[in-house]
DNA sequence: CGTTCGTTTGACGGATATCAATGATTGTGG
DNA sequence: CCACAATCATTGATATCCGTCAAACGAACG
């Protein structure tokens, strides 16, 4: 993993029994009700040295990038921006969670990506990119930080580390689109949506007890919209696999108990069986 | 376009007239043809010249980077590398088309990409990519350069703008891959197509007369692998469109004739009516 | 001329989108 | 503190797109 929360989890309340009265539970992340987190100028920097993309760069040279970023903190479920908007930012998530989707036919948007702290996004630096191609909304309190794609591009020219961090970073996005591509050309939803959770606890999975937790608020329209599905099949999928114990879910978050057969089910061998 | 072909069009071929006897017409494209290029010295820089990569930099540079590459012919159909095997070069195509798939369910295979001279491939720069993550198949004959991935790596920060024309490159790829998601998402197989034959268009599309000819010689089951469905429903649709007057296509070659129909389609409106 | 590959077309069944209604949870304002 | 609204999630019934199986056809190649 790239990087490290440094939001303090709120470890105790982690404390997940089963409400008897009901088949949910609580929900258990630890980031649903993060408040937006401020941005001071030593957090920023720890934020910074701890992305991918500066990563390799020295004391005094982070100090001079650090101060180029402006900081600001969003509410969960803000728009930080909108595609077709001119782009003029590249950002740089500090702390929280972030959808990235992309609308397909009119009336349905696609998720094309879920941030974690210490990823860009927004104004990437790429050869006709006048606009933004995505809508970026917070899921959880957010710390954005954010330069002028034109500075940015100058601190490109500048530290030559800073490039190499940013090769690497768009490295890993562009895997993970094309590992998106991939998944969703499974199928049957059952597949697409284990390929994708499986792929989300990989980044994002707090391995407990008796399951993994998946560290992100995703209601069952953004899981849809990452599976090319519609909100009744996932909820239907997931009751399913609740009933058969491979995986605990509520309100917004989800846990995988039994990966091994989510990544049967995935492979296309197993589940089902109503 | 970042990248003019460097390759000769062999313009008269492009003399298409309906075969009276036939609904097909011989396969119009001035690649499918083509004999896996040498790539002596002079051509390999004026190839990596053009490229966004390295678009840059300047005479003396180029040169000493030229002169890490090495070059190799493919002739159409082969494989350059395969999904899983070590990741060990970073290759720039140089010409010819080639398609990128990854393995998604056992026994299927999803086309992430299809690239065109100047496209970087294999191992790309990002933290964990201990092997290739698809399969790279040349779709005409090619010519492909390489570097080992650690020199490329020592490219990177040597030249700042190397590294600069990667990140763009990158970013080209990223934007790419991620509209591959969002059209992934749309629910029918008519959007989907449609959207996947615009956006080639757009990259690889030679304007004609009376249509816009795709110069990417792809079979249908290419096509079904990048549209996530199967190749009698590739086959399928094209005949309802060339019955409408939307699309010409024959064995391994496509030429849309109606654009505004087609993003029609795409958009969700339109078209289908037997 | 025969073989092979790429493509086309048909028939059928199943997975899933759609429409619709209910239930659970959260937050708000009285 | 409670009632209400709003959001999110669940479940059922139905229609249909499209994946699967099967077969035939045309083009290319030796």
């Amino acid at each position: 993993m790239a990087y490290r929360e440094y939001v303090p989890d709120e470890g105790g309340r982690t404390d997940r029994r089963p409400t008897p009265t009901s088949c949910r539970r609580d929900a258990p992340l630890s980031l649903t009700d993060a408040r937006p987190a401020p941005c001071p100028a030593t957090v920023r920097r720890r934020v910074l040295a701890r992305t991918t993309l500066f990563a390799a760069l020295g004391g005094a040279d982070l100090v001079d990038v650090e101060r180029r970023f402006t900081a600001r903190a969003y509410d969960a479920g803000a728009t930080v921006f909108r595609a077709g908007e001119p782009a003029l930012r590249l950002l740089v998530l500090g702390a929280g969670r972030v959808k990235l989707s992309q609308p397909a036919c009119p009336g349905t948007d696609v998720v094309v990506d879920v941030l974690l702290p210490g990823a860009i996004f927004g104004a990437l630096p790429c050869e006709t990119c006048q606009t933004y191609n995505e809508t970026a909304e917070t899921l959880t309190g957010c710390c954005v930080l954010g330069i002028p794609s034109e500075e940015f591009r100058q601190l490109l020219r500048a530290h030559s580390a800073v490039a190499v961090g940013t090769v690497d970073s768009l490295g890993d996005h562009l895997t993970r689109a094309r590992a998106a591509v991939a998944r969703s050309g499974a199928d049957t939803v059952e597949q697409r949506l284990a390929a994708t959770l499986l792929a989300l606890a990989e980044r994002a999975g707090q391995v407990g007890p008796d399951m993994t937790l998946l560290q992100v608020p995703l209601a069952r329209p953004d899981l849809a919209a990452m599976c090319s599905t519609t909100t009744e099949s996932v909820s239907r999928t997931l009751s399913r696999w609740r009933r058969l114990g491979v995986v605990e879910a509520g309100r917004r978050w989800v846990g995988l108990a039994d990966l091994e057969a989510l990544r049967a089910i995935a492979d296309g061998r197993g589940a089902r069986r109503e």
